[in-house]
DNA sequence: CGGAAATATTGATGTGGATCAAACCAATAC
DNA sequence: GTATTGGTTTGATCCACATCAATATTTCCG
């Protein structure tokens, strides 16, 4: 008598973590899928792992398996040179996808570090790439995002390579804005959730250099910072500093 | 009894062009094919394409088609912003394959110019998703291939964001050499098939403190320069430079 | 709550690499 | 051969950002 029961039971429990259920899946997945298809994927992603503030989803050298797709939570992720210093290489959010620089070595190349309680939906590896030689939209998806983001990467080696403090700390904001934008918050105003420290990680300054830009940006009218907060009032000169001459 | 003949010279042609018989197997294609999959393979690459110093294998914003495996030559890759700023975002020689940038918008977003005459295996993309589900080890390779090119930006990125300029260019000088290395080629002494400016341009600095920097390196016997010509006499002392304090 | 630690702001000063400028050199064209 | 062009080297000066330092603010935690 309790047998149909329990298993309704966790049918719901499944249906929640499910893709097909997932509000975020238009990020992670390719659209035109047959039902038989995502059935296939909600076995694909049967874990999901909480991550707290701090806390790695996987650290450089160890044993690559899983792609790890950001189901909430904000992260960052770090490369570390023999001598200690370090750099951010990337801010990760929602509907982002981490762990692709392990495929090619077999291991990890960089941290990936949650900046708050997060949570990531852990794919096995093995098992994306049996599914995506069953699933053509689901291959073509897969190349997709590892070529997303070694354009993502070539965006910002122009940054640290051809801009100034100035133009990276804008590019920067409005990159975040259109991120959080295409994910349904608002655009005009957001938490950073990463320190001035981090940013100028990632955006090769110091951060006092970030600290003194933000408020330089705030003098101008550009936008409201206080402390993680930010708010932008004018979008549009935040986009006329890129490519403006110093001064 | 013209036709047997022609039919072999033909033949031969085939033979010459495929990858079954290609001195840079090793690079491009994995392990452990079978004999019928390195056939699948041959017809898979079925161009090469000539192109002269200066030209330009795609170009940014063009329809994304193919991918390009390097049969011979050197090429860079460039990035050009809005106000006209470009960047080198990559030096690219024989094995490497270029285009990958193009598979998630379905157009190329940077340029690949070839810095002397050289020559491409053009891989129609669609026929390589088609041969991928396939064969797994080719998937497999090609993943990784992908991999290791968001794990070389990361460096660069690194490079960008963390290292002073002598440190730059002896990582630069390094990676240079280990790669022509792997291909067989003198590690000590090689020839740059680049201008200083696009050795700035691809580092973050400028073409006078590249050229400053290199005679700096000179004076305290790391290397000998002329002009393009780099002979590394003391790889030890150019590792020494990464992770020095500045002075 | 209170006190310590982490983070952020702001000012004063220093410096690595950019910029400006002038030769110099190598390769190609005439 | 000389002229021309594109690239390189080297010097003098400048400036954007780093560094050093002091204070303010927020967050964490017993």
């Amino acid at each position: 008598m309790n047998a149909p029961k329990l298993a309704r039971v966790i049918d719901i429990h499944a249906l929640k973590n499910a893709c097909s259920n997932c509000s975020l899946r238009e990020m992670c997945l390719p659209t035109g899928l047959s039902v038989d298809e995502i059935e296939k994927l909600d076995q694909m992603v049967y874990t999901r792992k909480r991550v707290k503030r701090g806390d790695s989803v996987y650290r450089s050298e160890e044993k690559f398996g899983s792609l790890y797709a950001i189901r909430s939570g904000f992260f960052k992720t770090t490369l570390v040179m023999e001598d200690g210093r370090d750099q951010v290489t990337g801010f990760h959010m929602a509907g982002d996808m981490l762990g692709m620089d392990g495929i090619g070595s077999d291991q990890h190349s960089c941290n990936a570090v949650a900046l708050e309680d997060s949570e990531v939906c852990v794919i096995p590896y093995g098992r994306l790439e049996e599914l995506s030689r069953e699933i053509y939209v689901l291959q073509q998806h897969f190349h997709k995002v590892m070529s997303r983001e070694i354009v993502r990467e070539h965006g910002v080696m122009l940054l640290l390579g051809s801009m100034r403090a100035e133009e990276r700390l804008a590019a920067f904001l409005l990159n975040l804005s259109q991120r959080f934008t295409s994910r349904g918050y608002s655009a005009s105003e957001f938490n950073l959730r990463m320190t001035r420290e981090e940013i100028g990680s990632y955006l090769g300054l110091k951060l006092e250099t970030v600290s003194r830009t933000f408020s330089k940006f705030q003098e101008d009218g550009l936008i409201g910072v206080q402390q993680k907060n930010i708010r932008i009032i004018d979008s549009g000169g935040l986009k006329a500093v890129l490519g403006r001459e110093p001064g």
